[in-house]
DNA sequence: TTGCCTATTGGTCATGCATCCAATAGCGTT
DNA sequence: AACGCTATTGGATGCATGACCAATAGGCAA
C-alpha cells in the first residue's frame, strides 16, 4: 500500500472550477477577510493544488476583487431584491434597514471596511469597489424613486437621499471590529432617522416598520455561529509585484 | 579607500532614539499606510539596521500600535486643540469643520479607515483604536458641553451629538481612497448639516461660519504635495507568529 | 477503442518579513 | 586615561506569498 494515496484528480470544465474557485474565495472574503484570499488558501479549502488557483487567475489580486465583487454582488440582492412587488417601497425600505443590523450584516461592513482600505493599494480591486458602490448607490436610488412615484416618499432629489443615507450606514459599519454594545439608540438608529427626514416621512413612522420588521424576521440566513476565524493575518506589505521582475528566468 | 565607507554609528539616548522611531513610524502610518511600518523599512528612513528597531519594538505589532495612536493624537490636537479661547465653542466647532475638509485630512481618513480595518487582525492596535476614539469623542463632547454652557449649543444630549456628528464624519471619510469628486453639497455637507441639527443651530448658520474659516485658512499646514507614494503594498497575510514559534533555538 | 486536448499536478524560485543573537564600538563614569 | 555599560551592528533563520513550468492524466471526440 502506497504511502499516501495517489491523489486521483478531478477534472471539471473551466466554467464551473472558476466558479467554485470564485465561490470560495468569496466567503473567505465575507468571512475571514481578502487578505486571506491567497492561492494556497483557496487551493487548500478546494482539496486542489495552489498550481490550479493561479492557472485561472494569474494575477492574484484579479481574484481578491472577483471575490469581493461576487459577495457584495450577493449581498446586495440578499439585503435589496431587485424583484419586489409592486406598491411596496416602504416596506421594502424597511426590509432593507431591518436587514442591515446585527451580526449578519456586520461581515458586510468588514468587507466593505477591507475593501475601501484595501483599495488604496490595489488598483483592480479599487475598480470593483467603485462599481458595487455604484450598483449599491443606484439600487437604493431606484426603491427610493419608485416609492417617490408611489407616493409614499418626497425626496428632494433621490440620488442625494440615497447616498445620505449610505453614507450614514457607512458611518456606522467603520466600527464593525469594535466594540458598539454602549450605542445609543439615538444612534443605532441614525440610519432610519435620515432616512425618514431625507424622504419626508413622518418621524417615527419608519422606525416602527423596521422594528416590526426585525421582530418578524430573527435573522435571515440564521446567525453566523462564528464563521471560521482561522489564525488571522496581520498584513505584510509586499510591493505590487508584476510578472515580471521575479526574475525574467532564462 | 575601503570599498564601503565603514559605517559611523551614533549613539543616542535610549528616549530620543525610540521617539525618533515612533515618530517616524508615525509619518509612514500617515503618508503611506499602517501596512508599511516595517521593521525594514523604519530602519531604512532612519539609516539604522533593521535590529535596532527591533531592539525597541521586540514585537512589529507594539510599533505600528504606538505609530497609529502618535498619528492620531496629533491631528486631533491640531484639528480641535485642548485649548481655546473662552466663549469661542461656535467658532471652534467651525474651525474643526473646516479643518476635516481637503487633502489635509484625506490622510487623516485614510489613517482610520486602515486602522480600523486592521484592528480586525491586531488586539494591539484595535486597543489603541479604541482609545483615540474615545479621546476624539471625549473632546467633540467637551467642546458641545462648554458650548451648550455658553449658551450657543442646545443639544439634547452633547454626548449623542458628538456620536452622531463622528458617524457621519467617518462616513464621509471611508470613501478616502476613492473618487468624490461628483458629491453634491448636500452630501459634502453632510456632518455640518447633522450638527445644526443636533444642536438646534438655525439651519445654514454654522454652514457659513465654516465656509468663511475655510476661505480664511486655505490649508493650514500646507497642502500635501503628494506624500510619498513609494511602490504600494498589496499586503500579504501573516498568521500572527508568536516570537516562540520561530523556534526556540538550541 | 484509441488519441488528443488541456485541466491539474508537483515542484522550483525569488522576494519580503519578523525574530533572534553574538560581536562591536560609542560614551559617560571612574 | 582606562573601564564598563549598552546602544548598535551584521547576519542568520524560518516562514509565507505569488509567479512560473514541465510532466501527467482525465475524459470527450473521432
Amino acid at each position: 500500500m502506497p504511502p499516501s494515496a495517489p491523489p486521483k484528480r478531478v477534472r471539471k470544465s473551466p466554467e464551473a472550477r472558476r466558479a467554485e474557485i470564485v465561490a470560495r474565495a468569496a466567503t473567505i472574503a465575507l468571512t475571514e477577510g481578502l487578505e486571506c484570499i491567497t492561492m494556497r488558501r483557496v487551493a487548500d479549502d478546494l482539496a486542489v493544488r495552489p498550481g490550479l488557483i493561479s492557472h485561472y487567475f494569474p494575477v492574484a489580486e484579479e481574484l481578491v476583487a472577483e471575490a469581493f465583487g461576487t459577495a457584495a454582488g450577493e449581498e446586495l440582492e440578499e439585503l435589496m431584491p431587485a424583484e419586489r412587488p409592486a406598491g411596496s417601497a416602504l416596506v421594502s425600505l424597511a426590509g432593507f434597514f431591518a436587514r442591515s443590523t446585527g451580526p449578519r450584516y456586520d461581515d458586510m461592513s468588514r468587507l466593505w471596511l477591507n475593501a475601501r482600505h484595501l483599495s488604496r493599494f490595489r488598483p483592480v480591486l479599487a475598480e470593483r469597489v467603485a462599481v458595487q458602490e455604484a450598483a449599491w448607490r443606484d439600487r437604493l436610488t431606484r426603491l427610493l424613486r419608485e416609492g417617490a412615484a408611489e407616493g409614499t416618499f418626497h425626496p428632494e432629489d433621490p440620488a442625494v437621499a440615497a447616498i445620505q443615507i449610505l453614507v450614514v450606514l457607512d458611518g456606522l459599519g467603520v466600527h464593525a471590529n469594535t466594540d458598539r454594545s454602549d450605542r445609543p439608540p439615538a444612534v443605532t438608529n441614525m440610519a432610519v432617522i435620515t432616512a425618514e427626514r431625507a424622504l419626508g416621512l413622518t418621524p417615527g413612522s419608519l422606525l416602527d416598520l423596521v422594528d416590526a420588521a426585525r421582530n418578524a424576521a430573527p435573522t435571515p440566513t440564521a446567525a453566523t455561529p462564528t464563521p471560521a476565524p482561522r489564525t488571522p493575518p496581520p498584513t505584510a506589505p509586499t510591493t505590487a509585484r508584476t510578472p515580471a521582475d521575479t526574475a525574467p528566468t532564462a
